[in-house]
DNA sequence: CATGAATGAGGGTTCATTCAT
DNA sequence: GATGAATGAACCCTCATTCAT
């Protein structure tokens, strides 16, 4: 009777070298992402690694790519949950959402955002906005008196990209305002903007 | 008889380097931006660098304030220029100027957008926003009726942000958007926001 | 009721490591002759190897043996078979013995010959000839009328050497020269030698 | 007044590494022929090798060369000087010099002919073949009277490997032959069988 | 016996930096 | 100042071997 099936302690593995991975980048920054510092951190030995990873670029991809993910699951269901509210609200809501999803894991965060090369994490951040945006998009189309904005298409994409933008600055910068002000802000612009 | 003092021979070498640090990274891209490479580009030997800049992170820094520097004096004269101008076309006038200056150097944006860790030219930026933000600031006490908004710091950081956002990914990303149609929903936003 | 006794267990088990050594070799070459691949051409686990051998070594030490020795039998064989034979036909047999048996795995030869460190089948090689050169010296014994040289041990030797050279580089190289040719042309060699 | 102009520095060190690495094959075998050896050998850092040369195999390469070129040049020196002496002398005196060249510098052959996968040294030793086979056959078209065999090109290339082989292995193997021994038996063989 | 995950020393290589010339 | 050869720590990765299960 074997309590761990290989399956699952080949998972077990796998998560610990990514907690450890991810330990390393919030720890030491993304220069000091090696192999050998991973390894280390998982208390495993560095050979180890390349039994659940190609390389090392594999590790990294993962340790984004849970965070990308969970963090987009987060808005996600923010969203889904509050999309039949009313107007203001809805935006509201999502984005005090995706702010919570960002202040999560701040200080992952700040390493995805400004210590890794962009483009390693391009492809995730634009899958998360093509999901946000087809969610914005059905819900436009839906409520059409929302939005005066000739294209649609061209609204989400500057909706989208205007407040993740700020959420994630809002949230590494800390900048003096305040939650609330922040929110007030985004929802006077993205409302001013769609009725405008 | 000198024709070149130490110190104009001193910023001569500084350019060289600069330079030629910008050529390696527009043609070879940030991974090959060693320190040999750029010696190579500036046709000096690899030692000499270290009379100029006390490492590699200094090369690279001097490189992006240049052209930070170069795009904030481009934004920054045509803000001045227009600063006079009827509310809307103010706006439109300076983001015009904005994704000129962007456009200006598509490559180098590419690499300091997207393959710098963020955090070499973050300071960088923080500067220009608020050199954008402090003239923008000045505009709107000077013009109160153009902004409803309760807090004028929050206005001018949310309104900076996002359109130097805007701007820099519809650059990057060429999404399939007019320029035309960029400059009318960015104002359409920022007055929208402004004023509601 | 046991069917396979534990030594025949180990005996083919034993044999099929050593095949599956045999099929890397000639399939992936020498640089992969790792012990994982070997084990996975098995069908066993890297670890069950070292039941069966000591180390890496001696896994391809057996490989070799077995195909030193195979090579062996048939050229053995066909000199038994021919000692008896006039005298230059039974030189020109027994090099075409040796060339078809040499030709018999010419992949795994290529190997051997070529991509092993040569020291690895030194040892095996030296023990082959040592054996055709003791038929040999008792066929030239017995006939004495065949050899004039003054030495039998050292006409054997030149002998021998020569021969295993010529038929080895004929078939790895394959140079413009017919099956038919080399036979005549080693006869006449021997033959000359022999009798000069 | 510089005593050593960059150029000869440039090639003091390749000599210095070649040496090393000739040092490291002898001493310990190609096995331990890695580049951290190599550079300790040379008592230089790691690092420095790659000033000198591309990679790892570059430099063996150069140890090779080195080898082959010298015992070729030998060898090649030998038979210009005594092509024009009579028939069997100048067979002895060439092969006298090859085993007097192969003799030069043992510990570096037994290394190379014994622990190097054979294909390495291939291409270079098929070169110097290929240059004795032509000194070969112009001898020998010159003076048809010393062969009776029907095609030269065929007598040259069974000929040249006979007599390498065989002076390889005797210098090598130290069968119990004199080198007297060794000469008289490979200039009967070579004449035997190019009268026969 | 069989397993195969874990090991970890060692491999080849790079490159920011130094310093004797 | 200028040079560029030399450095050497650190990099990522491999694989023969072991040992708990």
């Amino acid at each position: 009777m074997r309590k761990t099936p290989r399956q699952a302690r080949s998972r077990e593995m796998v998560e610990r070298i990514v907690a450890a991975g991810r330990e390393v980048l919030v720890t030491d920054g993304y220069d000091a992402f090696s192999t050998n510092r991973v390894a280390a951190a998982a208390g495993i030995s560095p050979g180890s690694l390349y039994q659940y990873f190609p390389d090392k670029a594999a590790i990294l991809d993962v340790v984004i790519d849970r965070y990308t993910e969970q963090t987009a699951d987060r808005v996600a269901a923010a969203m889904a949950d509050r999309m039949g509210g009313a107007g203001l609200d809805v935006v509201r809501d999502i984005v005090d959402a995706l702010v919570s999803a960002l202040e999560a894991d701040r200080a992952l965060l700040h390493v995805v955002a400004e210590q890794l090369p962009l483009a390693r994490s391009k492809a995730r951040r634009e899958a998360l906005e093509q999901r946000v945006r087809g969610l914005a998009s059905t819900y436009l189309i839906a409520r059409p008196e929302h939005s005066r904005r000739p294209v649609p298409a061209v609204s989400t994409w500057v909706t989208v990209l205007a407040i993740e933008n700020l959420a994630t600055r809002w949230v590494l910068d800390q900048p003096d305002i305040t939650r609330d002000q922040l929110l007030d802000e985004i929802v006077a612009m993205v409302s001013g903007y769609l009725l405008s």
